[in-house]
Parts: structure tokens; C-alpha cells; sequence
RNA sequence: GCACCCGUAGCUCAGCUGGAUAGAGCGCUGCCCUCCGAAGGCAGAGGUCGUGAGUUCGAAUCUCGCCGGGUGCGCCA
């Protein structure tokens, strides 16, 4: 796959691989630090090397007279990039110690090409050599449908897994199923309630402590409509395990839902009563405790506010501490059966028995005291073979025309993830969800997201996508359709794209394997959209210099072979947006 | 009290895992439609990157201390 910044730093490296041949430079130096990357200021050139700098402190040399050695051999080599071969790289030396290269234009031309002959698979990559990474995301509680705060994690979840896998990882998509905690036992009770509703029974309103929710009107339908009045006059231990199961399928049914709404697909569904019911815990408590990992003994209340009950108690531990955790943690309750922490862990050695050394969880930002703990048991199962990385998605908070919407569970103004999504449509949600970073509270305007205009990102990228489909339209009335395909494009005179300003989109367009990467190194899904809208900034302006010089625009009538490298610059446009768009889950429109 | 996250233009936020003169949108000022979508673009004004030290060729970015905001803190999930 092309990448063009792979391709001059291989060609860097070479460089002083064949200094240090010459004797020019020492064998051996750690090359790790030297990044090829674009300049800030374009005046400095195409890209640029730090390679003089990093080597300057081991070798004790002057970084600018290091820099003049490799720029000597690194100017006249060969560079193999896209479909190009040759010479082509001015290499100049420039203050602190940095080696500025400018390409030819032939190269940024081959480039273009390139994402024409690549199409959606541009920026494709091995970064990740086929290694297995596990990305759990939602894994919201089975006790109700999704509200927005779960739709953010979600799309960041599925976002990240896309990335990933574009990135050459080899990614499985997991939701778990918090189904074995005394809130499914409630969800139960709740549910017996409108069951009974459904055979006729006047239940009143629903108790303190119970789930109120309308949902659950239709769930006690349906299963009185299985049932019959069969668990009527039941006593509650008859009548709970089976009812808990109906209950957490039901609400398992209405998530899906949600998230088919959504576009959001999980490849596994992994049920914490399950890891329960199997023994999975226990035999990893086990483990664990063969390995001294497990003791008894009494915490130290917290400092500062103390619990009302607190009483110092003898409690099962995992010794947290020694992986990194600020106090050891507790695995049973005082009843005897597991903690929350207790399933996680086997649920997380179960992931690494099933290959996963990746992990990524995507948790709401109220869970961040939870973190250290798990990363803490995730290196006690795996031996510290395997590493957990978790994003904390700060809230959504909802607004209508600037005026924040209130929410509230009781007061029934509780605003479902569903209700947004049918609201302003998945691909807008998706894509704002990913306009700050996942630990950046956001603010959802129904009104301005809905909104035709620049400040309104979505719409900003998708207009770009449009209008380049437009253009196409209106070339297929000047031209054969057959010279209209991006591989006869690909085939134009693409020399003749020489204005800077075309020339600054194509190396826009250039940038997009980097990201990909950067962005799937880092688990950082929102940089996508951030560069979407460069790339639509970029193409918004040439568009608009056609307005002020015809010469610059994309259709020229008298001058078929320009209008299609023109044409072709078009296309690789529409193909990155639309390539971004496929990571991020949004699909990109072809007028509006 | 402790842990984690955040602090960048008037406002909302990026800043490519240490690079060169810190960017975008909104708002403000002034411009650009006989012409491929003005649903857009151009130009200008606007910054002690919370703060004080440290690390080094080089810090918004890394380390430590403060200040301010958020989240969480044994038997909830």
C-alpha cells in the first residue's frame, strides 16, 4: 500500500545505512527516533526528516553538519513510491538541523493515482501485521433501551474497530452482557409487575427501586402472551430465574435494535451469568490464588468522605498493588457471591485464552476509577503478556437551539438514544460523536447538526462529497462515460495539475495512509473526522479559485485531457472522503 | 484526603505520541455569484498554550509542584 512517508524514510535509513558503509557514520544507531512527516509551514517543502537532530546527541556531532552528510546522500537516491521510480527528491538543510525535501511534481502526481487504483482501499495498511485486537465497546447494562451517553461509546467502539481492521489488524467486536448482578434480579421484579399488568391486574404505580420504564409494558405483554398466568401465584424463587432470562433477552433484543439503528455490529456477545454459571470464575480465582494473588485482610476506609456504614471487615482481595493499582480490591461481597470485579477479570482471562494480547475497552468516563484495576488484573491473568487500553467517553450533553434539554429518568423527559438517532439520522450522530475526543465532554445541538452551513461539520464534509459528485455529472455530459472511470482517469495527463492549490489537495489526499495509521496507533478515531474536514477545506477553496479563474476550474470545454487530470483530482477527493467515511461508519451522499 | 481526566484566540475545540513563525469553526471587520452547487470561498483583527520550575539542540506536547474545573473512591454495575 502506498505511503508515501514510509517511502522517503526507507529511503532516509538507506541513506545512512550507506554512510555508515562509507564509514561516514558509526554502524549500529538506533534509527527508532527519525520520523519523515510534513512540514508545517509548506514553504519548508514537501516533507521533512528529523533524522540529523536525533542522531546528533549519540554521535556528538552538530546536528547541521550531520544533516549536510545525509542530505549529500540522500538527494541523488532513487525513490519508489505509487507507481513512480526514480530520481526526484531536492534535499536542503535548514537551521536547527532539519533535512527539508521537496519531491517532484511527478510524485505527488503517481500519488493521486495511486488512491484512484486503490479506491476505498486507500490507506490501507499492515501496521498491524494480522495481530489479533479485541475491542469491547457499549456493553451498556441489559436493564433498558441505549441512551445517548451508551451511542457515543458505541460509535467510538465501532469506529476504532473499523480503524483498526483498516489498519491491518485482525479485530473482533465484543459487547458484554452485564446480566448476573442484583440489577437484572430488579429488572425481573419490574418485569413480574407488568406482567401482571398484562393479565389484568391493577399494579398502581410502579415502586421506589423498581424500573419505571414504558419499555417494559410490551416485555410483560409478551411474556404473559408465552406464560399464560402460569407464574401468577408463584412464589418470587420460582419465578425470578426464568423471568430474569425472558427480561434480559427482551431488553438484549431492544439494545441490538438500538444499535442496528445505529449501523453498530458486535461479532460476540459475552454473558456474564455465563462466565458464572460455567465456573469460568471460579477456576480463574483459583488461578490466581495459586499464585499468592488473592488474600484475605481489611482495607483502610478512604480518606476525606466516609461511607455512613463503614466498619473495618475482612474481605477477599486481589492484590491489585503489585500491578500498578493504588489499594488491593475486593472479589466477594458480604453475601458471599462476586464482585463486578470478580466476573471482569475472568471475563478479561478469558479474553486472552481466546489470543487476544490487545485489548480495548470503551467505557463512559464514570468508570474511570476502574481502570487501574483492570489494567492491573488484565497483566495478573495474562503473566503481563497482554495489555488493556481503555477510552473513557466523557457525557453528551443535549441541547435544542442552545437551550440544554433536561433529562431525567422520573420525570419521564429521559431522552433515548433511538429518539436522537430518528431525530437527525445515524451518519450525522456517528459523525459527531467524533468530532472531539473521546475524553472531551460534547455538546449535541439537535438544531445545529441539522443545520445546512460550515458550522455544522457533517454536513460541511458531505457537501465537499456532493459537490465532487456534481462535478462528475456534469462532466458525464462532456465526455464518454468510458473516460469517466477512475481507472481511465488514472491514465490522464496528471502532469498538467501544476497549480499549488491542486497540488497542496493531492498531498492533503497523500496524508490520508498516515493518518490512518497515527490515528490506529494512538486508538484515536476522532482524528478521522478532523482530517475529513481538511480535506473538504482544501477542496472547498480550489473549487472556489475556479469561480475567480476559469482557467483554474475543473470542466474546461476546449481541453478534454486537462478537464480529466482535473477530473481525476476530483475523484481522489470523493474516494478519500468516502474511504474516511467507511471507517467511521457514515455514508457519503451524492447530492443533498 | 487520594486516583484519573481536562485547562490552547471573546466562544466551541484541533494540534499528527518532542520539531521550525501554535491552527480551524463560530463571532467581529472588509471583500468574491453573466461562470462546474455562494449550502461555499478570500483577506484582516484576535494567543504570557492555567501557573512556576525542570529535562534538551528544541516543550502546548515529557517530569515535578501549585491553581481552577470534572469524574470516581469496600460488600453498585
Amino acid at each position: 500500500m502506498t505511503n508515501i512517508f514510509h517511502d522517503v524514510r526507507r529511503l532516509v535509513l538507506a541513506a545512512i545505512d550507506d554512510l555508515a558503509a562509507n564509514g561516514e557514520l558509526p554502524p549500529g544507531l538506533d534509527l527508532s527516533r527519525i520520523t519523515v512527516e510534513p512540514p508545517r509551514d509548506p514553504a519548508h517543502g514537501d516533507l521533512a526528516t528529523n533524522a540529523a537532530m536525533v542522531l546528533a546527541g549519540t554521535l556528538k556531532e552538530p546536528p547541521m553538519v550531520l544533516a549536510g552528510r545525509i542530505a549529500a546522500a540522500l538527494g541523488g537516491r532513487e525513490l519508489a513510491t505509487g507507481d513512480y521510480h526514480g530520481p526526484g527528491l531536492t534535499v536542503t538543510v535548514a537551521r536547527p538541523g532539519f533535512l527539508n525535501i521537496r519531491l517532484a511534481q511527478e510524485i505527488w502526481h503517481s500519488q493521486l493515482r495511486a488512491v484512484l487504483h486503490a479506491g476505498s482501499a486507500f490507506g490501507d495498511s499492515k501496521l498491524g501485521r494480522g495481530e489479533r485486537v479485541n475491542v469491547e465497546y457499549v456493553s451498556a447494562n441489559p436493564t433498558g433501551p441505549m441512551h445517548v451517553g451508551h451511542g457515543r461509546g458505541a460509535v467510538v467502539g465501532d469506529a476504532l474497530a473499523s480503524l483498526l481492521a483498516k489498519a491491518g489488524f485482525a479485530v473482533e467486536r465484543e459487547y458484554y452482557i452485564n446480566d448476573a448482578g442484583a440489577q437484572v434480579d430488579i429488572l425481573a421484579r419490574s418485569l413480574y409487575l407488568r406482567y401482571r399488568e398484562a393479565l389484568g391486574e391493577e399494579v398502581g404505580s410502579i415502586p421506589e427501586g423498581l424500573y419505571p420504564g414504558e419499555y417494559l409494558v410490551e416485555t410483560g405483554r409478551a411474556l404473559a402472551a408465552r406464560d399464560g398466568r402460569k407464574w401468577l401465584d408463584r412464589p418470587q424463587a420460582e419465578w425470578l430465574a426464568p423471568l430474569r432470562e425472558f427480561a434480559v433477552g427482551a431488553m438484549m433484543a431492544l439494545i441490538r435494535d438500538d444499535l442496528a439503528t445505529l449501523g453498530v455490529t458486535h461479532d460476540r456477545f459475552v454473558s456474564e451469568r455465563a462466565l458464572v454459571e460455567t465456573g469460568a470464575i471460579d477456576d480463574c480465582l483459583a488461578a490466581l490464588d495459586k499464585s499468592g494473588l488473592i488474600y484475605t485482610g481489611i482495607l483502610e476506609p478512604p480518606k476525606g468522605k466516609l461511607p455512613d456504614d463503614w466498619e473495618p471487615r475482612a474481605q477477599t482481595l486481589f492484590r491489585a498493588t503489585r500491578f500498578g493499582d493504588d489499594v488491593d480490591r475486593p472479589l466477594k461481597k458480604s453475601d458471599g457471591s462476586w464482585t463486578y470485579f470478580a466476573a471482569d477479570i475472568a471475563y478479561h482471562r478469558d479474553k486472552f485464552a481466546r489470543g487476544f494480547a490487545n485489548m480495548i475497552d470503551i467505557w463512559g468516563a464514570d468508570h474511570g476509577g476502574y481502570v487501574k484495576r483492570m489494567q492491573a488484573a488484565v497483566k495478573a491473568v495474562s503473566d503481563d503478556q497482554a495489555a488493556l487500553d481503555v477510552k473513557l467517553c466523557q457525557l453528551v450533553n443535549l441541547f435544542d437551539k442552545g437551550q440544554p434539554v433536561r433529562m431525567s429518568k422520573r420525570a419521564g423527559t429521559f431522552v433515548t438514544l433511538r429518539e436522537v438517532v430518528d431525530e437527525v439520522g445515524k451518519d450525522v450522530f456517528r459523525f459527531m460523536m467524533l468530532t472531539r475526543r473521546n475524553d472531551q465532554a460534547l455538546d449535541f445541538d439537535f438544531a445545529k447538526v441539522t443545520e445546512q452551513s460550515k458550522d455544522n461539520p457533517v454536513f460541511y464534509v458531505q457537501y465537499a462529497h456532493a459537490r465532487a459528485a456534481s462535478v462528475m455529472r456534469h462532466a458525464a455530459q462532456e465526455l464518454p462515460p468510458d473516460d469517466l472511470s477512475d481507472r481511465s482517469l488514472a491514465a490522464a495527463p496528471l502532469d498538467r495539475l501544476a497549480d499549488p492549490a491542486e497540488l497542496a489537495l493531492i498531498r492533503q489526499l497523500a496524508l490520508w495512509p498516515r493518518l490512518v495509521e497515527g490515528a490506529a496507533e494512538t486508538h484515536e478515531p476522532h482524528r478521522i473526522a478532523f482530517y475529513l474536514q481538511e480535506v473538504a477545506a482544501q477542496f472547498h477553496t480550489l473549487w472556489n479559485k475556479g469561480r475567480d479563474e476559469s482557467t483554474l476550474r475543473f470542466i474546461l470545454a476546449g481541453d478534454p485531457g486537462l478537464t480529466r487530470a482535473r477530473l481525476a483530482l476530483v475523484r481522489g477527493v470523493a474516494i478519500v472522503i468516502a474511504s474516511g467515511f467507511a471507517v467511521i461508519g457514515v455514508e457519503p451522499v451524492e447530492e443533498m
